[in-house]
DNA sequence: GCTATCATGTTATAGTATAACAACCCACGC
DNA sequence: GCGTGGGTTGTTATACTATAACATGATAGC
């Protein structure tokens, strides 16, 4: 992946870059595992990363479409569950939309900056916040299997302060 | 409200006394702020406490015709937006779903712990959850506006773990 | 090649939410 | 009282998001 957790709201990155590098980690790691990135897939993918923003699955169809004039609802949303399900792409509860998974190795769970200005979204992965949402609900007696952690606001371009 | 932040998950709580006092709650919060809690608005509110789980816009619809019979899509949309906006609903992103707000008073984040077996939901509002969120956000110089927290799993009813 | 399995095509429909404009209501000032 | 103006609700239509159900096609192991 080019660069760390801030690099998409970054004015410019190389994004041709990031998005080829996702690609073939996803190609290793199916390949590691014995799934079938398929080339409907593979596109499905490459079109999610196309953006480095949320994409919504309606547009990732109407992008399909001009080259696989028989693609439906279903074509896109099958091929998302199977991206999904492999961790290579996250869901955005919060906007009904998808973005490409920044580090597929490393298990995580899903925690999203997500600026309102941009639409910019970066990974955030924190363990210490996870770690703490898990410890509080654990205390509760509540067992966790899922953490959905989305958090809106301004990126630094749009109008964040400066890290310290 | 009646208990603390697991009541909604233990077998039987005094739910009629909760949703009475979620609307006196509601009723004397729109009162100080010179906010019109119609009706129609009271009404959807009640419906929304009234299963204290989430609930979804056209199952609120539903119960809305039995009584109203012209309400429409935008009928409990309105209501909801009024309510949510003046913190007395929350929407469970992961869900589609709308909850009534444990503690309308406490200005809080969204923090819900979302039982997959018996459908409660406890808001969790914890405050250390929400700090460490917020600084590690700053840390990276973005500006945090809203945080969507919801956490999936099973509650103590259902196969958590006992407290320690 | 045969066959079981998974993947994709195809059609239809379910579920969620908003746009746009009309009608109504009520508080306020005259 | 009367108008008037803003906020609320009614009404119709439509946009957007997602899945069901069954048919067809590709693939891989035997
Ligand atoms: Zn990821
Ligand atoms: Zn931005
Ligand atoms: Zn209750
Ligand atoms: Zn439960």
């Amino acid at each position: 992946m080019a660069g760390d957790v801030l690099s998409t709201f970054r004015g410019v990155h190389d994004h041709g870059r990031c998005t080829d590098d996702a690609l073939a980690t996803a190609e290793a790691l199916c390949a590691e595992k014995g799934l079938r990135l398929t080339a409907l897939r593979r596109r499905v993918l490459e079109l999610v990363w196309s953006r480095h923003q949320p994409v919504r699955a309606y547009d990732l169809l109407e992008d399909l479409r001009a080259e696989r004039r028989r693609a439906a609802p279903p074509t896109v949303y099958r091929a998302l569950d199977f991206l999904i399900a492999n961790r290579l792409v996250h869901r955005i509860e919060s906007l009904n939309a998808y973005v490409g998974c920044a580090g597929p190795r490393n298990p995580h769970v899903g925690q999203f900056l997500i600026c309102r200005k941009c639409s910019a979204v970066a990974e955030l992965n924190d363990g210490e916040i996870a770690r703490t949402v898990a410890r509080k609900a654990r205390g509760l007696g509540f067992t966790v299997e899922r953490q959905t952690i989305e958090i809106a606001g301004l990126c630094p371009q749009c109008g964040g302060t400066r890290a310290a």
